[in-house]
DNA sequence: AGCATTACTTGACCTGCGTCATGGCGACAA
DNA sequence: TTGTCGCCATGACGCAGGTCAAGTAATGCT
């Protein structure tokens, strides 16, 4: 959608979100924000504080862009539901997907050198975010040294993530780890770690992995072979966990 | 070296160092923490906090490693001499280059999240830097916004450049980015442009793009044969810089 | 329902880069 | 000088994964 709320890129919060949005603070417990406010035994307060600037957005349909490249810098985002892909189109016009972003995880944070996004970002499916202007957030990190240690290790960890992407793997090993990864990151939200839906289409896999799209369906059909998964469409359950594991680790380090 | 300060990972400071450090306030002027400060209009004091809690290491020599994988994290340093090199072995024995560090760059950013450091770090000729308690920072950042966005800026860069060197490019692309960023930064900290030594290893370069060495020679033979430039052992001259960026790019983005 | 569209799979073939093997050359020592 | 050692270059060859082409199946549109 192209509705934008002045002074944002992001697009406007439909206000019918806000009446059932009862379980926002079960959401809460497991955003990588707050979650490290209360594992550091921050007090309510401070929570309290850290709810107050957020802006609920959504929702975002498939195929809506929370940002886009070029769009000015000034607030990261949550992911509160559904999965965000980030991406950027090169001078030759072809993709690279940066990340996929699911709940209780954080989007922008490499937006924050610069006064604009350097990546696109998009819902893979239905998306509800919470948004937190940056300056704001700045300013309560100055005073809540949890939250300013938050975000130092949220960056710190996204650094991490990217290097690890960046080795020089084999398409088996890229692939176990992007499958074991998203089992570890949907399980630490309560999901399941041994079924799930990929809300990404094969092509973006291949963008993320840097692998062509008919490799990710080859090597897929090989682990399915193997039987190390079972994968209909964009249904997967992982059958053998421990031998993924495996062939992740030295992705993964671990 | 194996000597180590109590409670630092860090190779104990030689004191005969701390002699000659005349042209202190010189290099902390192309620092990346104090650049900030000063463009930002910090006052003098701001900067003399940050100056009371350095700690000046080295000098070290090449093959001295700074910390290694598991070693306790409790500090970042900048690099103020030399050039820093950080990997990690994987779990086939195999090296992966993340970074290398000129004068006036941070390395350990990435240890942030995680009280061990995940990766070596080890100097490539002779090294000295400035050495800052990460609990310490913290703290003076809580109290300094100016040091606190420039932490967060320091981050989120190291995230983009993470992601870049991420995404799917050939050899010589990433090998033209690689020598048009290294002239880059060492022009913004000084040095000439197109005129420099590689303080690394043909190895070091290779494991650093995901090549070969055989095709980090080959590739480095091609663009002086196109009269890119002109290479002779580790003394690199840019002739052609401008389709050398051309060819850069996409990965560099710009 | 019928058609179009998009996403995915599968097979055949091709190629960019890795691997292996060899040789050159500068640095340093004796 | 002469060895030797580490680093680098270069040629021959192989292979993982890319490209091209064709087919299938689910989904959306009219």
């Amino acid at each position: 959608t192209g509705v934008r709320v002045t002074g944002t890129s992001f697009p406007r919060l439909n206000p019918s979100i806000l009446a059932d949005d009862g379980d926002m603070l079960h959401f809460c417990s497991t955003c990588a924000f707050s979650q490290a406010c209360v594992a550091e035994g921050m007090d309510k307060s401070s929570l309290g504080e850290l709810h107050m600037l957020v802006d609920h957005v959504g929702p975002l349909h498939e195929g809506d862009h929370v940002f886009r490249e070029g769009d000015r810098f000034d607030a990261i985002a949550a992911v509160r539901a559904g999965t965000v892909k980030t991406y950027i189109i090169d001078a030759d016009g072809r993709e690279h997907v940066l990340g996929f972003h699911l709940p209780g995880e954080i989007i922008g944070l490499n937006a924050i050198d610069g006064d604009h996004y350097p990546c696109n970002a998009v819902a893979l499916d239905t998306v509800m975010l919470c948004r937190f202007s940056f300056p704001k957030l700045s300013i309560l990190a100055g005073r809540l040294p949890g939250l300013q240690k938050q975000l130092f290790k949220l960056m710190s960890r996204d650094i991490g993530k990217a290097l690890q992407l960046a080795g020089d793997w084999s398409a088996d090993q890229r692939m176990a780890a992007f499958i074991v990864e998203l089992s570890r990151r949907l399980a630490a939200r309560g999901f399941s770690a041994t079924r799930f839906r990929l809300t990404m289409a094969r092509t973006d896999i291949a963008n993320y992995l840097r692998l062509a799209p008919e490799t990710v369906s080859r090597v897929l059909k090989r682990l399915q072979d193997d039987g190390l998964l079972r994968i209909d469409r964009r249904e997967v359950e992982l059958v053998g966990l421990k031998p993924l594991e495996t062939l992740a680790a030295p992705v993964l380090r671990n």
